[in-house]
DNA sequence: CGACCGTTTGACGCAACTCAACTTCGGTGG
DNA sequence: CCACCGAAGTTGAGTTGCGTCAAACGGTCG
């Protein structure tokens, strides 16, 4: 971990043309703005703004009523569609790094709600659109981004219209514990995670009722699948066996 | 409708660099290839092929079986993921002009089936990989539709998620019915259009059973919201009553 | 005409929802 | 530090919407 803040730092010294704010920025590796050049970032960076945003304040997305595009800096937000009536139904998790928000126009609205304490980066819509336009590179790496997305929405549409709620929660359940440990594929040995979600919004991104979230994660519990502590804090013992019950 | 064509064969003509197959191609303007000059699209035509395809045929679609792209010239195409255990989701529907294809790598894996009698255009991958990187307004289109895919995905994970069967049923009759009729969002008086899926596939669509299917579409049937002539032939009198049952 | 496939209809069972009571957690103030 | 409170989570009992299984229907094709 230290080796790792060392590394980084090496890297930028050579790159002393990059703007401050980004210098450790983890955005500039593995997110959008590796594309730009330090010419741009510079530019870039004189509209940017680095912003705490407290767990559950509401961070809108639509195209027409939002004005910044933002860098997940640290956190998890989630997207949520709400139908007239008020059922919600989470469209998306968004975690560090990934950039948030809808390039060009749509109708369509969405919302983004900060799950937990989350920290942004965020640009002027006007500013990226701009760079957009003069950078293919740039253009690139959001769509690639965009065709993530599109292959986890679908996988998820399976989970959503073929898995019970047993399987739906175990799906669920890997899909954290692999992002937050992806080394796990590949090792054996116990995973611990927190949960970035509530049982009722858990509920909202599987199409359930926190009640049946709430009997299922005890159900795996007594099973000895998953240990619980104080709610939030997860430990896979053996994550195959947690996957076999996510099917595939 | 004669005049439309007329008024196509007009914009032609002085776009008589264009290859022959192209010049009444729908996808010169709706679809991807409006973002090619004369010259890119005389090269790709080269190792273009215009194919038919029956209903029930397979078309792969991962990015490591399939070597080609396609352009949807006519006819419907469903996109669909499998269970191990045999379970099907339908994550997309293709129509015309929309581009078939998972630009960049990706392991996820998907197939792509017509539903109807279907014609394509066929491009080998790897040219089109090429131009991508040579036209940056090429990758553009690529990305908007992607984005619009993106967009159509998340909406039906609400429907998905939560939604009773009568409003999928409901949602799902007014995705088909408006996308063949795209003016009656705003006219009033009675439309009609051809299921392009069979009650099993609808099933597949909408996470539910054949049977779930019919006794709902019976009950729109009874109800008089929808009439059905040799089960795929619809006509909606009024879609605002239809639309009142997909809720929002 | 009979076989076949897609669809409809009916009877029944169960998984997930609803409603309600109870428990635990986490923060606040005496 | 503990008592208190509200919010979050769990558990139980009863209901219901949708799935399952089975049979009948209707159009199409040989």
């Amino acid at each position: 971990m230290a080796d790792e803040t060392r590394e980084k730092t090496r890297q930028d010294i050579h790159n002393s043309d990059v703007p401050v704010v980004c210098r450790a920025c983890e955005a500039r590796h593995r997110g959008i703005c590796g594309a730009l050049s330090p010419k741009q970032l510079t530019e870039l960076s004189k509209y940017t703004a680095i912003k705490k945003v407290e767990s559950g304040t509401e961070l809108f997305y639509d195209a027409d009523r939002v004005t910044t595009y933002s860098n997940i800096l640290a956190g998890v937000v989630k997207l949520t569609k709400m139908m007239a009536d008020g059922r919600q139904q989470i469209v998306g998790l968004q975690f560090a790094t990934d950039f948030m928000g809808r390039p060009f126009q749509t109708e369509r609205q969405m919302s983004a709600e900060a799950t937990s304490d989350v920290l942004v980066c965020s640009f002027p819509k006007t500013a990226i659109d701009r760079l957009i336009l003069e950078s293919p590179e740039l253009e690139h790496r959001l769509f690639e981004q965009t065709l993530q997305e599109l292959d986890e929405a679908r996988e998820w549409m399976v989970t959503l219209g073929r898995k019970s709620a047993s399987e739906k929660i175990a799906s669920f359940l890997v899909l954290i514990a692999i992002h937050y440990n992806p080394e796990a594929l590949d090792e054996e040995g116990p995973i611990t995670f927190d949960l970035p979600l509530s049982r009722a919004e858990i509920g909202d991104f599987l199409g359930l009722t926190i009640e049946t979230v709430s009997r299922n994660l005890t159900k795996l519990r007594k099973e000895g699948v998953v240990k619980i502590e104080n709610n939030r804090h997860f430990t896979v013992p053996d994550l195959s066996r947690l996957e076999m019950r996510a099917v595939r």
